[in-house]
DNA sequence: TGTACATCAGTGAACGCGCGTTCACTGATGTAC
DNA sequence: TGTACATCAGTGAACGCGCGTTCACTGATGTAC
């Protein structure tokens, strides 16, 4: 209810009464052309994600065309075309649908109450973020094509915002969640530290992603404690009770 | 002498007297065909170059095309295809030309003596690992289009190579430098630490790059501290002398 | 030092192809009465 | 419950365009004698 697709259904129906010509901008043309109404069409809609992915996968992104797409999908290019207004779309929802999986995954464990004393030790600390990685790794390898919509996501400008929004909410809410730990911590500081933090954890799940050779857990183990050790930084500044 | 077009012009050489049919494989049309031999040639694979850098800055790289190319260098597409097969060769020239910069660059700080004493308190070695990282930073603002090189080399695959061997080169030599300072250390387990710090403070770059309302700055200090307080992990390792 | 010849550098024009896009249309689904 | 009508979903065929690529060619530069 509350999606943009839906908040862009209602943009073209008012459009669509108001004349003949469609001054597409470039900001519309890389949003979902219109919200599918029946059961037919979600799965027609769900098709294309589908498909688009699976090619996307095989021949990657700058070879994948909307022509491409519908002969795969057995679809004539204006049903496409009614759905999306040009590949982009269709990475930016395969985009949007990853970070949002990711992101959900991430708050869910924000939210968690960790153990009591989880957090004492460096090393437990760090076993609670490698976790967390763990899970954000798994969810991007079993997300079809993943490596190729995060390599969209970097390389094509309009699809940038996607992914720095979704950096910008992670960063926000664990700057958040750091504050209550960190109470003397000077605010636009943690902010930036976490959008940092952010971008490495991200930077080491794509290394991961790119060179299968390497260890991905041990990367990952490593770069948990990495970002742990950068915000003892942030410890040190507390006042610490004496044990 | 010893550079790849000039081997490459060889085998080609070699193949235009071997048969009228050129098999051209994936991995050939990835380089540049033909090492310019005289002056007036040289000027021109470098007009193509400049060209290309500037239209990558105002189109992107989807957009970029070879007949475009030669339309704004005013030369015929025979003359652009006399040196690069297509586009992505020269993507992959103008990556080569940039990573070598920040290479050389981050090479001739790793040679040099630090001062006396210029790593005994994390303050100085963070201000040192910035010192460097402000470097490959001007750098990279300095090169045309640097932004569009680097999101190229993420995202098509036949240029990541380039990326990957720069940053293992800087990996080795990083890792090669520390063990002198940690003798101690396992030489796998420094070895993916380095690879994990060239990736991380690769990516404060892409940030910067990316994020221009961003403090590039901060962004820098940051990444430098986190970095050298990761690598504390493996001065803890070290005997350590009595203070 | 001059000239004949070989190689290098670049041109002009064209090709087939797949791209994004659009037209007028048919069939499927939902709804008002 | 049936029917007429409106809207939604998708088709078939075509378009103009710029792409990568190649052909046969001309002009510029270098070199052997």
């Amino acid at each position: 209810m509350s999606s943009v697709a839906t908040q862009e259904a209602g943009v073209k129906a008012r459009k669509s009464t108001s004349g003949r010509k469609r001054p597409r901008t470039t900001a519309a043309r890389m949003r979902a052309k219109r919200q599918p109404q029946q059961q037919r069409s979600i799965e027609t809609f769900e098709l294309i994600l589908r498909v688009a992915a699976t090619l996307l996968g095989e021949i990657g992104v700058e070879s994948l065309s909307t022509n491409l797409i519908c002969k795969h999908a057995g679809l004539s290019p204006p049903a496409l075309y009614r759905y999306f207004p040009d590949k982009y779309a269709i990475l930016r929802e395969l985009g949007a649908r990853l970070m949002d999986r990711q992101n959900q995954s991430y708050l869910a464990w924000l939210a968690e109450q960790p153990e009591p004393g989880a957090l004492d030790t460096r090393e437990a600390a760090v076993s609670r973020l490698q976790s967390m990685q763990t899970a954000i790794n798994t969810i991007t390898f079993d997300f079809p094509a993943a490596v190729w919509i995060m390599r969209a996501l970097r390389a094509v400008p309009s699809l940038q915002a996607v992914r720095l929004e979704s950096h910008d909410l992670v960063a926000e809410e664990s700057c958040t969640a750091l504050l209550a730990r960190f109470p003397h911590a000077d605010k636009g500081q943690l902010r930036l530290a976490t959008r940092l933090a952010t971008e490495v954890m991200y930077s080491a799940t794509e290394m991961v992603l790119d060179n299968p050779d390497l260890d991905a857990l041990q990367i990952t183990a490593e770069v948990s404690e990495m970002v742990v050790r950068y915000f003892d930084k942030f410890a040190e500044n507390e006042s610490r009770p004496p044990d």
